[in-house]
Order: structure tokens, then sequence, then C-alpha cells
DNA sequence: ACCTCGTCCTGGTTGC
DNA sequence: TGCAACCAGGACGAGG
């Protein structure tokens, strides 16, 4: 599932391919993805578009163009942004960057969950494949951008801008568990379920605490946690469970890192306990009863 | 305003 | 062994 530490780690690759280039042809073959656009026309507007940055917005890539014209793009669940040079294009080295093998040691020679594929001027492609179909692709026209971002976003964890007093200004006054808290986009953009569990156990903070019964140390503990998360993360250049591949095709080594996400019965690092899975803000929790207490 | 839950979607895993 | 049920979860909208 790409997070943040994913998502800005596939930006951080595609920049120097994508940056000054200009998207020669486009072809969309997943009518959902630019939904409810039509994608024969999103492709046609897109084709001859130069690309003058890459950007990330929570877990947004933001594709800007010479235009003023803004590419939208979630990766969602199993979103994929692969960059294949020119002369490789349909060769076996792409199915394998992609993550494809079949265990037979064979190739398929068609990728069925290939949505999309962008030939840039210098003749290598960028492509886009989603097993589950989920991510969207949204062009923006100049000027619409930053209200669309802003309605669906708060603070990005990482910038300076976000400190301890940010983050206990977005948990006042909140009832619901602190992990729905700091899931919740609008409050802070970029940290989904993966990070989520991470950053309290740094914290030590039970993810069904209410959100706004935190103490200042708490609040401030976890301020450090979820930034402390993302970084390794980022680190790490995410963490690959399935899907998630860096645009060179290689899995990130974030989910080697893990203290709780998916560790059920594992000792916790800290005293030993043994992790446990719950279900917290309707999504599977990994947390250590013993250090990260309900009632403290 | 806040909070919870259902929906979208596919493929891997589980259970009978 | 076969096959249906279940599970994974980011964003969003419905409903309380």
């Amino acid at each position: 599932m790409p997070e943040l530490p994913e998502v800005e780690t596939v930006r951080a690759q595609l920049e120097p391919k994508l940056v000054g280039r200009r998207l020669a042809d486009v072809q969309i073959a997943d009518h959902r993805l630019t939904r409810p656009h039509d994608p024969t026309v999103v492709a046609a507007e897109l084709t001859g578009e130069r690309v003058t940055a890459l950007d990330r917005r929570g877990k947004y890539v933001v594709v800007r163009f010479k235009s003023g014209r803004v590419l939208l793009i979630h990766l969602r669940m199993t979103g994929q942004l692969l960059h294949v040079p020119a002369g490789l294009h349909d060769s076996a080295g792409l199915h394998d960057l992609a993550g494809l093998h079949d265990g037979s040691g064979s190739l398929p020679v068609d990728d069925p969950h290939r949505r999309a594929v962008v030939r840039l001027d210098d003749g290598s492609d960028v492509v886009y494949r989603d097993v589950r179909r989920f991510g969207t692709w949204l062009l923006i026209e100049p000027g619409e951008v930053d209200p669309y971002l802003a309605q669906r976003l708060g603070r990005e964890p990482l910038a300076p801008a976000f400190t301890a007093r940010r983050l206990g200004e977005a948990l006042a006054g909140r009832k619901a568990p602190v992990k729905a808290a700091i899931l919740d986009q609008r409050r802070l953009a970029g940290v989904g379920n993966i990070y989520a569990d991470e950053a309290l156990w740094r914290a030590q903070i039970h993810p069904q605490r209410p959100a706004g019964e935190l103490t200042e140390a708490e609040i401030a503990a976890l301020h450090r946690g979820i930034r402390a998360a993302l970084r390794a993360g980022i680190a790490r250049q995410g963490a690959t469970l399935r899907d998630y591949r860096t645009p060179g095709g290689a899995s990130g080594q974030m989910q080697h890192e893990f203290k709780v996400y998916g560790r059920t019965g594992e000792p916790c690092e800290r005293c030993g306990s043994p992790i446990e899975k719950i279900r917290a803000a309707g999504r599977g929790t990994w947390y250590c009863p013993a250090c990260q207490k309900l009632s403290s």
C-alpha cells in the first residue's frame, strides 16, 4: 500500500526521468483510471504536454506541466509507476522489473495489469500498472489544483511547519481512536495503515486511545514517532509487501524494519512481549500490548 | 462537526 | 482436490 515513503520514493526516482520531457504518446487502457473523465480524451489532452516538475503531496504524485495543468496520480493500493528505458519495451526485462515471475522460469508475454503507458520524447516509457484498479489519474486545469488538494489534505508531516503543536491541534477534541485520527488525510497527509502502526509503537501509544485525550508529552512522542517512521521508510525506499516497486523495479526494504506491522506473536523489540493484532479504525492493527497501554 | 461503515476491486489464502 | 468465502485497505459518500 503506497504511503508517503513509497510515493516519495517513486517521485524522487521518476523526477530525473520526467522533468523536461514531452509526452509524445499516451495510451490509457482502463476506463476506470480517469473516472469520471473519458480516458481517450484525457490521453489526447496529455499528449504534447511538457513536464516541468514532479512533486508529491500526501500520497499524490503531482505532475506539473508547462501549460500550468497538473496530473494528479494516486496509486491507492496496488498502483505502480515504472520507468522503462528506450529499447527495452515489451522485453522480458520489463516483466522481470515488475516482479511478474510466475515461478516456472517463463515470463508472461502480456501484462494484464498494465493500465496506461506514456511514451516520452526520449523514447523511454512510463508504465502504469495496477492490479486492483483503485488508482486514479486526474488531469486538472491551471489554478484548480491548490483548492482541490487543500480540500482533501492536511499538513505534510515531514515539513518544517509540522510541529508537535500542529499535531496537537489536529487531534484536539477528537474522540475517535488516535489511529483513525492520524489516518485522516484531511488532518495529516500521507500516513497510511502501516506507518500509523509503526509511529504509534515508537510513541508507545495504544492505537485505540481517544485522540483528544493524549497528554502533551504523548503528542510530542507521537510527533517524533510519525516523522521517524516516515523517514525510516524513505531511507529504505519504502516497504514491499507484494505489489509495491520503485520505478526501477526494485523492492523496498522497509518491511524488514517493521517493529509491529504484520508481526503477530513475535517479541516486541523493546519489551519482549508478543505483538498482538486487533482491529482499529476498521483496519488490521498491530501493537505491543505491554508498552502501548490503553490507560496511562 | 464528528464518527462509523459500506463500497470499489482483484488475487491470494483459508476452510469445508 | 475443488471451490466458495473471506481478507487486504485508501478515499469517499451515506447515514447516524
